[in-house]
DNA sequence: CTGTGTGAAGGCTTTCACAGCC
DNA sequence: GGCTGTGAAAGCCTTCACACAG
């Protein structure tokens, strides 16, 4: 089977989103026609990047939501476990760490970590911020390959170094800076200046 | 003149951050080879986005950073100043709206909006946070074209309308939806649940 | 000789057209 | 008849090769 393009994977995270609607009001199918609308993209993209799973739907009845969703979350890695940790626990960190939305998407952020683990931003929160030191300890006894890096571009390098040491193999990075890192580690950034900046440019 | 590819558009923002460290640094001029490692892309691909912009770089020399500079946020629209309001009071609006990284880039939130504007979260920050009900009269009388958009994923769609209504043109959008809009509307999508689904496949 | 600018080639992604199944 | 699955065509973006300027 030859490898699947970059942006059908993220597109199918889009279709799971919108078939788990569908679930919640008890859709039982739902034709590419209809889900790719729901999408925002063309029904041709959507059965063509369906397909990379194998035959799901019926034809001239469409795809069962349930199978559909089972295979997209089995796929997609999702049906496993997977803990996540969080590294800078400034405002943006201590935000996405209550964020509801990672828990929705099958995610667990298991601990926090920062320089000042006596930070003021960690009262309220239902875990204690952890120092630096400790990283690597929880990373190795909670076999953790996620990390969320939420710490100042200045010290962005030095922190995902001291990740990847750790065994920590995915990092989503939001500072603004581009990491080093060896091949084998997947770095995937979140730029939120670069996305002003590009609304900006459109609106001109 | 043809159109620049989009991706071009968000290499180029990468570009200008690079070169802001440059100029810090008082670095004069820089080849196409080095910005090229800096921004992680090939050489070869850093000429031909900046190509875009027209000549720019001394050949057997390399571009002058300063004159790069300016070209760019010229091109980027950065030059001319940028209000931004924020929509969505909850602990990732909150965390947004004191983000330093976005007034570095250029833009400024002149205001925050809110259901509920006498959110807890509202204590200690700059600016009060003003009910929705405002909200059509802010972005008129300052001219806003530009809103960041973190409500919930339920309420997303109603606000969006609320905020085309009111004249936004662009939405950097956080909720995890598809925002419908009509055509001259940009919407920039930011799906936090999704970028980390998107790790949570490769790293398998 | 160094390093930019750019048409041409190559690779990847989307769209089309239609065959095939329910 | 309705709708999926998929090879072929088109479009877009990246990479190459090399001309050209300092």
């Amino acid at each position: 089977m030859k490898p699947i393009p970059r942006r059908t994977i993220y597109r199918l995270s889009v279709y799971l989103r919108s078939l788990h609607r569908l679930q919640e009001n008890h859709v039982a199918t739902v034709s590419s026609d209809a889900l790719a609308k729901a999408a925002c993209v063309k029904p041709t993209q959507l059965r063509k990047d369906l397909g990379h799973l194998g035959p799901v739907g019926k034809r001239g009845l469409g795809y069962p939501v349930d199978v559909l969703v089972g295979k997209l979350t089995a796929f997609l890695g999702t049906n496993r476990f997977q803990p996540v940790i969080i590294v800078g626990m400034g405002n943006l960190g201590t935000a996405l760490f209550s964020y509801k939305g990672f828990e929705k998407a099958g995610f667990e952020i298991i601990a926090a970590f920062d320089n000042d683990s006596g930070r003021a931003r960690g009262k309220g929160l239902s875990v204690k911020i952890q120092p630096m030191e400790e990283l690597a300890g929880v990373v190795k006894k909670r076999s953790v390959k996620m990390a969320i890096l939420t710490v100042p571009g200045t010290a962005a390098q030095e922190v995902a170094n001291q990740l990847v040491a750790a065994g920590i193999t995915a990092i989503l990075n939001f500072a603004p800076v581009i990491l080093l890192t060896p091949e084998s580690v997947i770095v995937n950034n979140v730029n939120l200046a670069i996305e002003l900046e590009n609304l900006a440019y459109f609106i001109q």
